[in-house]
DNA sequence: CCGTTAGTGCGACAACAGTTGCGTTAGGAT
DNA sequence: ATCCTAACGCAACTGTTGTCGCACTAACGG
């Protein structure tokens, strides 16, 4: 998980509810207004939790504080994020949403590492966001939706880190790229995020040879 | 982790703040008291902390249910225990100083498992203290310290599965005991707790099987 | 048994979270 | 250019979290 970037863009963001791909052609429901006021309004509050994420941590992110730093109204911010994760949920999508492809080191061992490297820089960069994020999906299940679908997304596309061991024959066929991957980076999560060890710089490339080592003797084919 | 165990005895609890093993020895400091009442007490608060927990879940454990539930004031909560998470630290150093010990099963396989699966156990059963652990242990500092010093216990024990695989001849000697633990244990937590997936009755089993075949294949021998 | 005071009960208080009703502003469609 | 209303600003409100000062009770030492 890298940063999430900032693309201040004029995207509608989570207060749009499960709007169908056609706006126009659902009569019942109100129409939205995802244009200059509100995209900007938007912008100003993400911008003001990334920056209130910055210089007060975790704890300094409170509603009132992104509401007053981003020059708009507390229930503005109720209204359109409900609370402190739906805010983070919504930076998250906005992160999220870029095609992000991990590395192609030209082995299963280098890629995996590379992965876990970026895992290790996202949770141990001072303040991290994604650890935000992960604190704050215990309390808002919006939060722990959006940090669920972020994850899920990436796993996906790490599954190619996989697919190409295999055409290049360092895995046999029928490999559970899932498990390979889940077994690469949890141990990486399980000190920073659980055991809350401090950082190793070897850690990633450890894991990542441990994981390797297993699929190699087989652990994850049937 | 297993779920601690109430010992309704006459221990001091974690207001007690770093006392030295000799309390008469410290002039300065004031004379503790950690008879009748202040035993009654935490025993009361406790044991409300938990039958909250059981019957409304880690949300409905608020520190003005939990005094309420025990007949007591809400500043004696607050004073002795600071918030939630002290309570829960408290609860889990209760139920940690037990002599826990790591199944014996012959193999190192089998005492990987069993222990995969107390994990597995311990994050799925409703509710779970250990996930509410966990939850809170991102807003308590207390609960933070808590979990981590009880998992260092834990892993420290577990050394011996370790310690045993060595000596019947499984894993070669010099093996980083605690990294081969970590990978084990890691796939559970990742998918439990941060993933959150849904519980897959195989996971414990597949992950002890994907440490094993790693360690075999030379993954923790530096 | 008596004196000291740690630990507790009590009420008042501030700070924060979150909601509601209503008036105002500005997007977008006609 | 005009109308409709989504989105916002504003203020007042409730409920919860956590703190503080003071009085009181009971644990421990003598």
């Amino acid at each position: 998980m890298e940063s999430p970037r900032m693309a201040t863009g004029n995207r509608t963001g989570p207060s749009t509810p499960s709007t169908p791909s056609t706006p126009s052609a659902t009569p019942g429901a109100p129409a939205r207004r995802p244009g200059g006021r509100t995209a900007r309004t938007r912008a100003l509050v993400l911008d003001a939790v990334r920056a209130q994420l910055v210089e007060h941590g975790y704890d300094g992110l409170t509603v009132d504080a992104v509401a007053d730093r981003a020059g708009v109204h507390r229930t503005t911010v109720y209204r359109r994020w409900q609370d402190v994760g739906g805010l983070l949920a919504d930076l998250l999508t906005l992160g999220a949403d870029d095609d992000w492809q991990p590395a192609d080191t030209g082995t299963l061992l280098g890629d995996l590492a590379a992965l876990n490297h970026e895992v290790h820089a996202s949770l141990t960069e001072q303040p991290s966001i994604a650890a935000a994020l992960i604190a704050v999906s215990f309390r808002s299940p919006q939060a722990a939706e959006a940090l669920r679908d972020f994850w899920e997304g990436r796993y996906a596309q790490c599954e190619t880190v996989v697919d190409r061991a295999v055409v290049r024959g360092e895995l046999p066929p029928g490999a559970d790229a899932r498990a390979l991957l889940v077994a690469a980076t949890a141990p990486l999560y399980h000190h920073l995020v659980l055991l809350r060890s401090a950082p190793d710089p070897e850690l990633p490339d450890r894991a990542a040879r441990t994981a390797v080592l297993a699929a190699s003797a087989g652990a994850f084919t049937g």
